[in-house]
DNA sequence: AATGAATGAGTGTTCATTCAT
DNA sequence: GATGAATGAACACTCATTCAT
């Protein structure tokens, strides 16, 4: 296993101060402290604060798109693509809960930003990449019939929240034990 | 109908700046040229940003649970009271679609601020007013038994999830057209 | 014995505020919360901080004056004489340590003021008191002869030095304790 | 000779602020103007206003115990080290008369600031060194028996008196036409 | 690829003072 | 004489970014 590289390096030890203080108050010479590189070494691999962080993000995306992408080639069937979406979020949640807050709360930010664009085209393949993976199913009439917006927030929404207020520490369960009632929940919410 | 008072004023500007350029973009002087007052008269009311932040943010929330009481006292009903918290949330925000965005994206920095503690009491106070009002219900056994934190976002968790895209200007549906969906999706995701 | 005046309380509680945190820390607010008194009375009084400080000064100085004057009174002899300029100092000090630390740390500000022709002019009528006192001895020959200036800084000079360290809590002695030796220094220092 | 670095600049800047319209009315700006630094440049080399103040303060004692120590290395007897205190002193005052200035009036600010402890260390070596030097004579009974605190009082009292208001322009004779005089009454008040 | 001293526009906040009541 | 809400100029300080080495 190759040693991080110094751009890695960088994004860990940023994501360390986003946890810590928020994106908003965390410096540049937080993140150089943290890191271990010189802020010309910075602005060389990134160019300036707002690209660190939409690097970070895209980096996320991809990496919880990958996992699904993994899970699609295993699971097959209306149910199981379902509950699929469920738990390959809580799981990708659980095992990074630090980047996950990171996602959670700034997507607004990146879309914003010079790079917004780069992070709507990667969420366009996100959702057709689902789609594709639903669209036998669909035209099977195994789903109740919903606008598209609200068959994705009905079947991630629950998640979406308990996953916010989980990683906030506004809440007594464990968001890992609550991974099959929200899988079933999903289903049974959107099956016809 | 009396005329806003000067803290009214105030609260209304910021709540205009914070949706034009975001929360940390705003500077105290955006909000002063807004509203017309002096700087001197903003420290005056509120001694500083943060706490500008912070009553903004609980008048929304209180304005929201009064919504809410409203309704609790004209339906009855395991299934009315569940699809109330749905139809009262999604109608508040479609009312105020400004200051649901801010509440949306603000929980986490007033949890932290100074006023954190009386935000958790107000929320401690609307969480424990919904419960007893769904108590009975719960005791009939009207309800599929889950943790009260995935009971939570499985009502209210899609809606939250809608709203937010819906804000942000990324669906294609009108929310208030998923009203009644989403209401009944709550109670079938619930009920017993 | 009468309760102190609006004036007198506001001059007390400046006092006090110049002691714990400096004159230039002090806002016309601490004086405010401190005397009880509104900030219309205080401006009514004094008109502004500058006047104020002006006021405690020249009281401070008239009443170390008075003192003196009373001594004067009942002294009679060149070592007596020089050796009460010394003891007045001390008692004076020893008995108003807030008010001596305020007043040594703080004429240039007061002459720099618009008080200051005022603080001058009371301060040559101290002065010409105190030569007057003086001034047959000086004509018998019992002095060293030596510049005015010096003659000043070599009776209360060392006083003033010690008194400086120990109102700033720099000495192991005690004021009050270097009381005869300071005097008798001083009537050495300028004996013939 | 080298030219003034660029934190020389700052200071002597500082300085001359200071000097002209005391320290707590001399801006950040003001300083800036003067030395041709950037803001930047100045919080790179010092961090704030307080660390300005505290270097200027104590390259001043530093420069003055420097001249002290080289005055050591040249005399020897009682007298003469007990003389070249009050001479050393006065070389130093009327060298740098605004430097001067500004450590009799700043004293207790620097002793309240971060570097305190910095400056109260100084002040024990240059204290220590002077008991060093003045020991032996001590011990051979050359001194008249006096608390610590009275014996430097006594022998530098006169000189800071009469130095403070020479620098606030409150005298008619010169500072150092009182050189040998002071230096002959601070040897007379503390011999045996 | 790496460094870090230098830059300066821009920020939140303070506080002496005014004045209508 | 007394009040205190309102004012706004002025301040110390921050921090993303540049660039010569």
């Amino acid at each position: 296993m190759a040693r991080p590289s110094r751009k890695d390096e960088i994004l860990q030890a940023a994501l360390a101060c986003f946890t810590e203080v928020g994106v908003d108050a965390t410096t540049i010479e937080m993140i150089r402290d943290r890191s271990g590189a010189s802020i010309g070494s910075m602005y060389h691999h990134f160019g300036n604060k707002e690209r660190i962080i939409a690097a970070l993000y895209l980096a996320g995306t991809a990496q919880y798109a990958e996992l699904l992408e993994r899970g699609f080639a295993e699971v097959s069937g209306a149910e199981a693509c379902i509950k699929l979406l469920v738990t390959s979020y809580i799981d990708w949640v659980v095992a990074n809960p630090d980047w996950a807050r990171f996602i959670l709360h700034n997507r607004g930010r990146v879309e914003a930003s010079e790079l917004g664009e780069q992070l709507r085209e990667a969420n366009r393949q996100h959702y057709a990449r689902i789609f594709q993976a639903l669209a036998g199913y669909r035209e099977q009439g195994l789903f109740k019939p919903m606008p598209v917006d609200c068959f994705s927030s009905v079947i991630i929404g629950p998640t979406h929240d308990l996953a916010r207020n989980w990683l906030a520490g506004r809440t007594r369960s464990e968001l890992v034990d609550c991974r099959e009632l929200l899988a079933q929940v999903a289903w049974d919410s959107v099956r016809a």
